[in-house]
DNA sequence: TTTGAGCTAGTCTTG
DNA sequence: CTAGCTCAAA
């Protein structure tokens, strides 16, 4: 049961105002899911709430799994009738029950991010989109965002003012949208919209929800997008108790629609709401604190916080800048081993934080050449891989062949003989007669017109399906699996699809996978249904992750596997991956102008790009819980071509005082590298001036393009390696580097740093 | 219809 | 550089 004195003040406030609106400012490492987990316990024991009133909503289904498990730990009494749910998965529950009232029958399936592709496809193809013109990825995320913002096709269309571009995603929206609806299929972002519009809609059901949630917690408030706040406005409006966590600092996805006003203005839109604060951390080290507090504190917009915590300043901060992209992986991989070697960490300590996926390779190479154990977090999700794709809707086919989307997208995989041309006259013809594009190859291919061979080949496939349906009566879901791998030569399709032996391993652990929870989900549940299942899982999105070994690992482990894994294998992830994460040891690479910070957000005119940036910097700083070391390198390939790039703005905003230039003290294990670092460095003992100077040093040769340097002015004719020859119009001393604008012959005027451009005078 | 050569574009990413 | 996709030849 909740234990209030395990808990700080502020921690204890935030329990205890249970009742109207509260914001909880929780600084990273602040014990927030602590605070979540105590009130709902404080709700039921000690306020008497009623469990089934206690509303828990996260982002992701780890966080909300990880909810569950401590409210099941604390609450004494019918922990199990409190809602913990993500917000797709209220909404999924919601929709699910009043789904007529929206027009949808209820069985309706979840559309994926590769069924949108597959949906967008076609929907460019009927309107004729010049898709060269117009990216279909582009519609995707204009659609997404637009939901984001609870707007309609209609809306849409009425904003768009006879402006090309949203003219023609309005009209392209409107389809896409009917498209879905005649498929009975609603994406991602329609389950957040759609219960929105079910609620303003149909007041008694909105009302049955609010007695439901009397009392509402939203943990990462500061992630919500509009729709999302319009939900909980809407559920929490007749009791007001409305509890929201979150850091406005840690906001880190602007570019998925999250509106940090959200967090920022909550009590605009609650006057009486009382606002706790907690900056205590129980994570880091002080010094780690200090930087990830003066860095974010360049932020404008921002409530105003500042880590601390009784534990002691902690080691420095480490910094080096490397020649190269591989140096910088091998000097890590070479720190890593050191600390592991002299007994202060374990592998599975530490952690290698990285702005963009691209920037993988080099450690993978350095730590294999080196033999340690690696996993890479990678943003693939199961669900979403080809090969499920493929199987499942296999299966779905099999099963009932109703839905066209699974049947087209299997229908020629592995190739046999039913081309693009074909599946297109059958769709059609099926849209015609009312029928499934399975009923039509079964029953009417040759009614079909001009389809030639092609209905040979429909009629062949169509047989299978029903022979096996037949077949199918009183197998196990994962038997149905097995034979459809058998009878569609599936596994041809696999051979096709992996190139290397290590990838065909990975597809057949796949498999493995899906039997497993195929036999997981049938075993568990009363009255199994493939359309249940799919949809239950469609909203898990289990991350994977590939280690050394060509194993396949799910991000989400037992406890004993984690364990090993915590003892054995570096981690290599994003920074946005990392959010809500921590590691003893950490490592940021490629802190450097262009790369984190991006190159978008150093260009653009948007001030808040850059600080959308500098939270993520905020947010992979506090990771860490005892050691930080930061690197970067002088020049690396990127897009094929080197670039040289000066040391990050962030680096620069950490004070000095945290920074220790010291070389970590490496034993020569045999490794054959050697970190090209002037050897008096080495020799320098750790006294502040020193350190300065040697960080001054490391500054300065980060420096290209510096003041005098430049071999050409205004006027001069340069050459730049893609651009081709141009005229250089005006050169700005940016501070740190020249930003020198061109009218190229080829491509018009381009503003660019004279560190990147590296132009050439002709 | 299939396959492979050539072109293009290139943050981050939950459900 | 390289993954992913389009288009042209077989």
């Amino acid at each position: 049961m909740s234990d209030l004195r395990n808990l700080n003040k502020p921690q204890q406030q935030a329990v205890e105002v249970t009742e109207g609106p509260l914001l909880v400012l929780a600084g990273a490492g602040s014990g927030k899911t602590r605070v979540l987990t105590h009130r709902a316990a404080y709700l039921i024991d000690e306020k008497g709430v009623k469990p089934w009133n206690v509303l828990c909503i996260t982002f992701t289904n780890k966080a909300a799994r990880e909810m569950r498990t401590r409210i099941n730990d604390m609450v004494e009494t019918g922990a199990n009738e409190v809602t913990v749910s993500t917000f797709h998965s209220l909404c999924l529950r919601i929709l699910f029950k009043h789904a007529q009232l929206l027009g949808y029958d209820p069985r309706f399936e979840i559309c994926d991010t590769a069924d949108q592709k597959a949906v967008m496809k076609q929907v460019c193809k009927d309107l004729e989109v010049d898709t060269k013109r117009f990216k279909e990825r582009t519609f995707i995320n204009a659609i997404s965002n637009a939901k984001n913002e609870l707007k309609s096709p209609a809306d849409y269309a009425h904003e768009a003012f006879g402006d090309e571009w949203y003219e023609q995603v309005a009209k392209v929206y409107d389809r896409y949208q009917r498209v879905l609806k005649a498929s009975n299929t609603m994406d991602f972002d329609d389950l957040i919209m759609q219960t929105v519009n079910l609620f303003k809609r149909e007041k008694e059901v909105l009302e049955g929800y609010q007695d439901r949630f009397r009392y509402i917690m939203v943990d990462e408030y500061q992630d919500t997008n509009t729709a999302q706040f319009e939900l909980i406005k809407l559920l929490s409006a007749k009791y007001r108790n409305l509890c929201v966590v979150g850091d406005d600092d840690q906001s880190i996805y602007r570019f998925r629609g999250a509106n940090i006003r959200n967090i920022l203005d909550f009590e605009k839109f609650y006057p009486e709401a009382v606002t706790v604060r907690l900056e205590q951390n129980y994570r880091s080290t002080q010094n780690i604190l200090d930087a990830a507090n003066a860095v974010i504190a360049n932020n404008e917009g921002r409530k105003v916080k500042s880590l601390w915590t009784s534990e002691g300043e902690g080691d420095r901060l480490n910094f080096r800048q490397l020649e190269s992209a591989s140096d910088e992986a091998m000097f890590v991989a070479e720190d890593i081993r050191a600390q592991v070697k002299a007994g202060r960490f374990k592998y599975g300590d530490c952690a290698i934080l990285m702005r963009t996926n691209v920037q993988s390779k080099e450690f993978e190479d350095a730590f294999r050449v080196m033999g340690i154990d690696y996993d890479l977090v990678k943003g693939l999700r199961f669900w979403d891989t080809k090969i499920i794709k493929d199987l499942t809707s296999y299966m779905m086919t099999v099963a009932s062949g109703m839905n066209d989307m699974r049947t087209a997208r299997i229908i020629n995989v592995p190739a046999r003989g039913i081309g693009a041309a074909g599946i297109e006259k059958i769709r059609a013809y099926a849209t015609l007669h009312g029928l499934s594009m399975l009923q039509v190859c079964h029953d009417h291919v040759d009614e079909v017109p001009s389809l030639g061979r092609t209905a040979k080949k429909a009629k062949e496939f169509a047989d299978m399906v029903y022979s096996l349906r037949e077949r199918s009566a009183d197998m196990s879901y994962s038997q149905l699996l097995t034979s459809i791998i058998m009878d569609f030569e599936y596994d041809k399709q696999m051979d096709a699809d992996a190139d290397t032996p290590e990838k065909y391993n990975e597809l057949k652990d796949y498999v493995d996978k899906l039997k497993e929870a195929l036999d997981v989900y049938e075993e568990s549940t009363p009255e199994p249904d493939l359309v249940d299942f799919m949809r239950q899982n469609g909203l898990e999105g289990n991350n994977l992750s590939s280690s050394a070994g060509g194993a396949v690992i799910q991000r989400e482990l037992t406890p004993e596997e984690e364990e090993e894994q915590r003892e054995k294998k570096v981690l290599i992830m994003t920074m946005h991956n990392a959010k809500g994460l921590e590691f003893p040891n950490v490592y940021l690479v490629g802190m450097e102008d262009g790369l984190f910070p991006g190159f978008a957000s150093v260009f653009s005119e948007d001030e808040e790009d850059m600080e959308e940036e500098r939270r993520l910097c905020y947010v992979a700083i506090t990771r860490a819980k005892e050691r930080l070391t930061m690197v970067c390198a002088k020049h690396r390939m990127i897009n094929g071509e080197t670039r040289y790039s000066k040391t990050s703005r962030f680096i620069k905003e950490i004070p000095i005082r945290l920074m220790d230039m010291k070389l970590p003290d490496r034993e020569r294990g045999g490794g054959g590298f050697e970190p090209e670092v002037p050897a008096k460095v080495k020799a320098i003992p750790r006294r502040s001036e020193n350190v300065y100077s040697n960080y001054a040093k490391a500054m300065k040769g980060s420096q290209i393009g510096v003041r005098g340097e430049l071999s050409y002015g205004v006027s001069d004719r340069v050459r730049h390696v893609k651009f081709g020859e141009g005229t250089v119009l005006e050169i700005k001393n940016g501070g740190r580097d020249y930003e020198v604008t061109v009218e190229f012959d080829s491509c018009g005027v381009k503003r660019m740093f004279a560190g990147f451009a590296k132009l050439v005078k002709v």
